[in-house]
RNA sequence: GGGCGAUUAGCUCAGUGGAUAGAGUGCUGGCCUCCGAAGCCAGAGGUCGCGGGUUCGAAUCCCGCAUCGCCCGCCA
């Protein structure tokens, strides 16, 4: 509805222009939805910013654009005003609104959906943790708002494919496996010292355990097998842990189109590239790009030529390569393989890696604007009142799944997005645990299913919902919400596009908020069949429109409670 | 020293150029013989961190300052 109201102001202010020597169109229409109701359905500023230009007061303006709104488009207003400085409000006929409902229980599980992506090919990538260890609340809060993003990208008309990229090549798989490997010495009584920055967790002892029942004393050292054997144990650590981690992730209602392993990818020698692997392909494009340094020994990427404030080793002195460099393979593989957006959701504490690869893109010849970054605060867990402290080198820290056992999927994943990404969020578990109005989550689930007991009580009556009478639904409260479910398909646009799933979640608690108040001032089954009936249509849009919000959150809209 | 983010009601947070700044929670007091009280209603509670600037208009944009978190590795 927006849309139409913009494409009318824009006739309008066309047709000023040739009436009144305006050079230069605005060229975007800005129409907002007004915080106050008294100021209209929609409101625009056109007024204002043409002033100016014409050299008139804005009110004049304001006149000059309503009266050459064209005439075929009016109809859908019941009356448009001119107010304050010189916004123009316009006011919807209730009959106009009342007819789109239908809309609504037409599309059904579709409500909500678009084209807006037009089918443009897209990644997120999230998640992404080193399988070096369990998920913790850091890596929930990254899979949820992830599996969020993707989904609400998904209704708005993108093929979005979602991908995990495994980091399990570097240091740090070699400590895990030396880490597994010296606990798996301590077992038969062989005592050597852990590695400085190794994993100190029981579930490495674990591990450990595991790999003795299944070798017996085999691993242990013989000069020729040492490296073979701490190999085996960084393998058989990685796959033990992956495995966890993709346990957790379906717990969590999260699932991967795409596991991208940075050792099988990038790599492996490829045929196609003259038995070269990607990463040392594209440290040769860079080379030939001049993008490239020796210094001190060492490999270096010249990012200041191209943005960051300093330059990144690529290759040590040693001969290894940099994660950085593995990470500018894999972005230049994304590319390659057809997305034309590249989303990232990391933790917070790699913002500094934003503008360097952002850099290494540019030196490449691509747009960096194709990759967007989703930067994600710490969470920090609250029992009551006090921050648990946790230290992931000692192992001390609580899992994603212990968490989730305790509050249950729903309750983990709203609160997760209940805050915009950017700000810290305070976890509290004792609010989380509460079956009651106190927990946002259940208000919403409340709502949907107390429709759904709405319903159960109205068959018992015969009655059902019917579009046929919704011209009785005159209470302002009915058109007010009947306005919010029609917006909110462009909820769901605003939310792909700002990447911010938590507005999609303020959208369900005022649904709610709105169910919950018309509930308790109406009766909804009354004697009056045709207004029940019309009721129950009303409601029955409302119960769709949560069921469809909370299934883009990955949340569980259950009938009963 | 440099960078990123944050600073809005007692607490947790929405609100990125519009009109009288919102929600939840907490506090006080009300509402079930009536479709589910996991609900609703009323009340109290804010110089939007501070100081400048930009403009018809600033919580929102720009500059400076303060406080907090994170980052500044030839680790990932």
């Amino acid at each position: 509805m927006k849309e139409e109201i913009q494409k009318l102001v824009f006739e309008s202010v066309k047709n000023l222009r040739s009436t009144n020597n305006i050079v230069d169109l605005p060229t975007e229409i800005e129409i907002e939805i007004p915080k106050r109701r008294e100021f209209g359905d929609f409101s625009t500023n056109i007024a204002l910013i043409l002033a100016k230009k014409l050299g008139k007061k804005p009110r004049e303006v304001a006149e000059l654009v309503i009266n050459n709104l064209p005439e075929d488009g009016r109809t859908i207003f019941k009356r448009v005003e001119i107010a304050g400085a010189g916004f123009i409000n316009f006011f919807i006929k209730e009959e106009t609104v009342i007819n789109k409902l239908v809309e609504v229980e037409k599309l059904g599980e579709k409500f909500g959906e678009s084209y807006l992506g037009r089918g443009e090919k897209i990644i997120v990538e999230f998640v992404s943790a080193n399988p070096t260890g369990y998920l913790h609340m850091g890596h929930a809060r990254n899979a949820t708002v992830g599996d969020t993003i993707s989904n609400i990208l998904t209704a708005a008309g993108f093929d979005v494919t979602r991908e995990f990229y495994i980091n399990d090549a570097g240091r740090q798989m070699e400590l895990l496996g030396l880490s597994v490997y010296r606990r798996y010495e301590e077992l038969f009584g062989i005592n050597k010292e852990m590695p400085e920055d190794g994993y100190y967790g029981e579930y490495i002892k674990e591990i450990a355990e595991k790999i003795k029942e299944k070798k017996g004393n085999a691993l242990l050292e013989t000069e020729s097998s040492h490296e073979e054997s701490i190999d085996f144990c960084k393998k058989y650590a990685k796959n033990k842990l992956l495995e966890e981690i993709r346990k957790d992730l379906i717990d969590l209602g999260v699932s991967f189109d795409s596991w991208y392993s940075e050792q099988d990818e990038l790599y492996k020698p490829l045929k196609e590239l003259k038995d070269d692997c990607k990463l040392s392909a594209i440290k040769n494009t860079l080379k030939e790009l001049s993008a490239l340094e020796d210094k001190d020994g060492a490999l270096w990427f010249k990012a200041s030529c191209f943005g960051d404030s300093q330059d990144w080793v690529i290759v040590k002195r040693d001969g290894s390569s940099t994660y950085f460099l593995a990470d500018i393979a894999y972005h230049y593989d994304k590319i390659k393989r057809g997305f034309k957006r590249l989303i990232n959701v990391w933790g917070a504490d790699h913002h500094s890696h934003v503008v360097r690869l952002k850099a290494a893109l540019r030196a490449l010849g691509f747009d960096e604007s194709c990759l967007q970054v989703v930067l994600i605060q710490f969470v920090r867990l609250v029992r009551e009142g006090q921050e648990i402290s946790m230290s992931k080198r000692a192992g001390s820290y609580v899992t994603m799944r212990e968490v989730i056992k305790e509050v249950g999927r729903d309750v983990m994943r709203f609160f997760l997005l209940m805050r915009s990404s950017d700000a810290h969020l305070d976890f509290d578990l004792d609010l989380a645990k509460k079956e009651s109005s106190e927990n946002p989550v259940y208000y919403i689930q409340y709502a949907h299913a107390r429709i759904g007991s709405v319903f159960e009580k109205a068959a018992e009556r015969e009655l059902s919902p019917s579009k046929e009478f919704l011209n009785l639904l005159t209470l302002p409260e009915e058109i007010e919400t009947i306005k919010k479910l029609l917006s909110f398909p462009e909820m769901v646009r605003e939310s792909a596009l700002s990447l911010a799933p938590h507005k999609l979640a303020f959208n369900m608690q005022e649904i709610a908020s709105d169910f919950h108040i018309y509930y308790n001032r109406n009766r909804i089954i009354s004697d009056d069949p045709k207004l029940s009936s019309a009721r129950l249509y009303f409601i029955s849009c409302i119960k769709t429109v949560i069921k469809n919000g909370l299934r883009l959150l990955g949340v569980s809209a259950p009938e009963r409670m």
